[in-house]
DNA sequence: TGGCTCATGTAAGCCGTTACATGATTTT
DNA sequence: AAAATCATGTAACGGCTTACATGAGCCA
């Protein structure tokens, strides 16, 4: 039998195999832990979890009687595997990146040097919010879950990694406003004027 | 008159600003120096540049005879307008990631720590190759394009960052395997095993 | 009783990739 | 003459988000 998720589809295997055993505790733990690297919907997770069941890889039980209405979900031995299979077999892992204010970084030499430090400050601002977002989202470190808590740390590190880099680069462009400073990184460049580069 | 583009729109904008003036020249520069940041297909780049000429942001003109068939485009006022909106107005600027490799390790509990060394290792070769890429691939220095340059910097260094951390990690998980020390950091667990896990 | 959280879902639609199609020109 | 590159496009499809719909149980 083959069994060829998506990476959300392992995700979700994933997930409950932690002990996130219904669609919503799924979704919670996402939001804590995961949205920084991989992100998952109700409409991804929900019809993802019936997929899953009809393969085999999962079985689902109703609540009890009296209790809030909710599926629990358990891996079948077939969806441990599956999840093993994954984790440990290599293959082209997905790296997928977006990154808005880098795009915009990446035309700076249409911006006055003003304008350019202003774009940075708020890609900071951004890494900062999401460094704090990580911080005190993630639950704090669970005995059996040490691997939370490494890509916690990685999370936390990178981001830290990417504000140094933009101050830095701040600090290097505010030294051009300086008076005495000769060079410019970006000629002043406005709306109406032409910018004529070389290509390639 | 509204012009709300897509990012993928804007970057469109803005390399023909840069001197890339036919999708084809996009699309080489895009693979060469966005790509780890902002990718780019055919399938969006062809159709957004007519859109683009559609809503008066670019013109286009054949290319002369005896030449190659080409299209050239231009920027309009408008269309420079328009990407100096969109590069100094503050908007929440998107930041997505999709990292299988992080995504297998936040499960890393659920295997040996040989398993997991072969993990990070992989993780740590995909980066180093990325990192090769973006060394390679991207354009030397040009005068008139230092954010160019800055942007590649950018990727060498959080590249660098990722592939130290990586390393870090599998020299620390590579000491509990050895015959003195005691705690391991992830327990062994097979795929017949059962996992017990408290939820949360 | 009213509002919040818990909990599960669906529908529309965008964004983007993959793969293919086409043909001209240049190089070997 | 063949192969590679230049160059522009399209069709199908998948993944994912947004927004909405629904309703039960809990708490003030």
């Amino acid at each position: 039998m083959e069994h060829d998720l998506s990476p959300t589809g392992y995700l979700i295997l994933g997930m409950v195999a932690i002990g996130a055993c219904s669609g919503y505790a799924i979704r919670n733990r996402v939001e804590r832990a995961t949205r920084f690297f991989w992100a998952a919907s109700n409409g991804q997770i929900y019809p993802e979890l019936k997929r899953l069941e009809t393969a085999g890889l999962l079985t689902s039980s109703p609540a009890r009687d009296g209790e809030r209405r909710r599926i629990e979900y358990e891996l079948t031995d077939a969806g441990r595997t599956t999840l093993h299979g994954w984790l440990t077999h290599s293959s082209r892992l997905t790296f997928e990146q977006r990154n808005e204010g880098l795009l915009k970084l990446f035309f700076g030499d249409v911006l006055t040097t003003e304008e350019a430090i202003a774009l940075i400050r708020e890609m900071r601002h951004h890494h900062e919010m999401v460094r704090a977002g990580i911080e005190l989202a993630t639950p704090p470190n669970h005995p059996d879950r040490h691997f939370g808590y490494i890509v916690k740390e990685y999370g936390l590190g990178l981001h830290a990694w990417v504000i140094g880099w933009c101050r830095q680069l701040e600090e290097r462009l505010a030294k051009e406003l300086e008076p005495g400073s000769e060079a410019t990184v970006s000629t002043a460049e406005r709306p109406g004027a032409r910018t004529r580069l070389d290509p390639q």
